[in-house]
This record gives structure tokens, C-alpha cells and sequence, in this order.
DNA sequence: TGTTTAGATGAAGGAACCTTCAGCTTTGGA
DNA sequence: TCCAAAGCTGAAGGTTCCTTCATCTAAACA
């Protein structure tokens, strides 16, 4: 069963042509903005392909189905934002752990408010049976790239580092779906995201060995 | 179209017999049950009224459509959560802020851990489009109350309550969620309890005005 | 006991929508 | 220019599942 879910999440046909490449972006878009205008639930194949201006048999011949479909956006997303976690947890080894935190925080939130509307819409796909795996997944991995950079924190951790990561990114998760989920999330943007400055600091500091002055 | 879904939400018939009321339980319960099992994306009105030993029939005399069953299912669910921590907003005015954190921590979670496969089965309702409305209302009502109780806390606070009331309720989300979406949520209650009354309680001391000695 | 009302039944209507496939068009290279 | 491969089309099949309603049973009450 895994392996056939698995299988099937496989493209049916990869692109060779450089349009068919375009078609395939322009279906993935497609489905995005789908999303966000209709949700989920109203969410069909014909729809998405209308809007991508291909015909459904086209969308099926990159996509074994809908479910597929979907995880491929979900993917996407999620990439978007690891990416940037990524980029950060690269940069700045071996910093100090308060700088680690704030760094973090601005990656991540500033990644999902790039497209407010879609993050908020892929929520429901990623609650979904199919999606959650892949939220699952990529939140562990997360997790343990966050956890690597707390341990080179120039401070000694009292802590494991995995606990840590675990911690702060749960708090980001929450925090930013609450602010992505607001009325006006540009608007309470900058100050919850002080906040949360504020909440994470004050844990890390619960991590460091030596208390320093600040 | 607010007011048609408002009004279709209500049941179609009102139980005035006791045979009644016990069939629309009988029904609440079996749609939890089938969502657990089978998740929000199989689950069928069939199916509901087969496990709770009724007709579809019978289910369409008091939801009238699946939306609204799934919607009185959330609620119930939300509505139990809610009323522990009301619960403990009552009991616990005017105590320090940290013992106020420490309360919430444990009624939150418990709540929650109480049944985890249905919490977890939840998260898929309450990310669609009718879901989220409910999920919302109950998220916003939550904040209010903690607000209100922290507003009272035996210490000064430097911050608005309502902003101290929604990051820590978001923190609260964010953990109880990612411990309910682990592979066994039991065996990380307790260290990810630990672990979040930290989190708070480094948090709240921050908001205090004359910082105490612990 | 008879009548009225509440409650329950489940087959069937019918809409929605996923997915296929036989045939058409475009592209790239020989 | 011509052909083979890649890409595209969209009507139609088929399935799933929501929802209804004519009909039956059980309960309350006089």
C-alpha cells in the first residue's frame, strides 16, 4: 500500500520538451491558485487544468491523480520554506544561540507571509491523509537541521539539541499558523513576530550553560 | 450565504423523545469514530449511520447535510477543551502568572492527550473551509478567557493580556499539535510538557513588572 | 384500544467529478 | 520536407456518494 501510494505519486511522464516543462509549472500554479480561490473541497482537476489553460488529459499525463496533484503543491511549498531554513542554518553555525533563534524566526515567517493566501490554503492539503506525511516529513527534517545548528551555538547547550529544535519550531508552527490565520496577517505581522522573539529568547536562554549578562 | 450555512447548520428535527436524543449521540459518536478510522477524506454519511447502528436515513432527520455533522463533531470535541480551560480561568484568578501557565499547560494538554486518535482526526475538520470557521470562533473565545485570567494575575502585567494570551495559547497549539501527530504521543506527554512549561514560564517572566526572585 | 405524532427505514435518484483513451497537433531532427 | 516522438485534447465512461421521500414502526395519550 505504501509502496504503491508511493508509486503513484511518481509523474507519470517526465518532461522532455522544454513546454511540456512550462505546462507542468503552469498546472502546479494552477493548483495553488485554485486552492486559494476555491479550497480544497471545491477543488477539481478540470478547474485547475482550465485555469492552467490545458485540457485535463494533459494534467493527467503528469499527475496519476488528484491526490498526487496535490502533494506535488504541498511539496513545493514546503521546499520554499526548508530552503530558506536551510540557507540559515548554514550561515550561521557556530553564532550564538540568541542570534540562531532570531535568524530563525525571521526565515521562517518571513517565508510563509511571502504568499500569505498560500500558506493559509495549504493547511487544509496538508491535513489531509496524503499531505500529512509530507508536512510530517518535512518538519522532522526541519527539526534535525535546526537541531545540528543549536549544537555548534558557541554557548554549551544543557540540553539535547533535538528537544531544542523541537521546542522552537513547534512554537514557530503555532505561532505563524495563528498569524496566517488571522483577518489581517500583514498587519500583526511585525508585532507577534516581536513577540515570539520574546517567547523564544526567553526558552533559549533556559538552554545555555553559562548565563551571561543579557 | 452566511445565513444559509448559519441556518442549515441547525438540526432539521429537534429530539423531544429520549430514543431520540440517545440516536443523535449514537450518531455524534459514530462520526468520530469512523473518522478515526477511516480519516475525514472516507468517511461517508453510510458509513456514520451503519456504525452508530442507524439509517442515513435517520442521520438526515438531524444533520442536514455531512457538513453539518462534521461541523456539531468538531464543536463537541472543541466545546470539551473549552470547557476545561474556562474550567480553570475561574479557579485560578488572581494567583501568580506562573502558577496560571502551569494550570493551563496541564488542562490544555490533558484535554487534548485525553483522546488522542480523536484530536488527531479533528485536525483534518478543522482545516476545511466550514471547520475553520468553528476552529477559529473556539481559538479567539480561548484567548479571550486567558486574557481575562491573566488580566487578574497577582503580579503587574508590563503587556496587553491579550497579546500574552494569544502567544501562549499559540504556543500551546503549536506543541500540542506536533505531539499529537507523533508516532506515539504518549511516550513524549510528559517531556514535552516539561519542556513547554519552560517555554511559558520563560515567556511569562518577561511580562511581569517587578521581577521576582525566581 | 384507537389515534396521532415522533422516529426510523433504505432503495433509488441524480449530481459531481475523477480518469481514460483514441485521435489530433506540434516539435525536433534526418 | 517529412517522419517519429512528444505533447495535447475533451467527450464520455464509470464510480462514488449525498440526499430524498414514500412507507413503515413505535410511542404517547385519550
Amino acid at each position: 500500500m505504501a509502496t504503491t501510494s508511493l508509486r503513484t505519486l511518481q509523474p507519470r511522464k517526465t518532461p522532455v520538451q522544454e513546454r511540456s516543462a512550462a505546462t507542468v509549472d503552469a498546472i502546479l500554479q494552477a493548483a495553488i491558485q485554485v486552492l486559494v480561490s476555491v479550497g480544497k473541497e471545491r477543488l477539481t482537476t478540470t478547474l485547475v487544468a482550465m485555469r492552467a489553460g490545458v485540457s485535463v488529459g494533459t494534467l493527467y499525463q503528469y499527475f496519476p491523480n488528484k491526490s498526487a496533484l496535490l502533494q506535488a503543491s504541498l511539496k513545493r511549498h514546503m521546499h520554499g520554506v526548508a530552503t530558506s531554513v536551510d540557507h540559515i542554518c548554514k550561515e550561521y553555525r557556530s553564532t550564538s544561540l540568541l542570534t540562531m533563534g532570531s535568524v530563525l524566526i525571521d526565515a521562517y515567517l518571513s517565508a510563509k507571509m511571502r504568499n500569505v493566501k498560500e500558506s493559509a490554503a495549504l493547511y487544509a492539503v496538508s491535513s489531509d491523509l496524503d499531505g500529512l506525511a509530507i508536512a510530517k516529513a518535512a518538519h522532522a527534517r526541519g527539526c534535525r537541521v535546526v537541531a545540528e545548528l543549536f549544537a555548534t551555538a558557541s554557548e554549551g547547550l544543557t540540553k539535547d539539541p533535538e528537544i531544542v529544535a523541537t521546542m522552537v519550531m513547534a512554537a514557530l508552527n503555532g505561532v505563524s499558523r495563528r498569524l496566517l490565520e488571522a483577518k489581517s496577517p500583514e498587519r500583526e505581522h511585525a508585532p507577534l513576530r516581536e513577540e515570539l522573539l520574546v517567547l523564544v529568547r526567553g526558552y533559549l536562554l533556559t538552554c545555555i550553560q553559562t548565563k551571561p549578562a543579557i
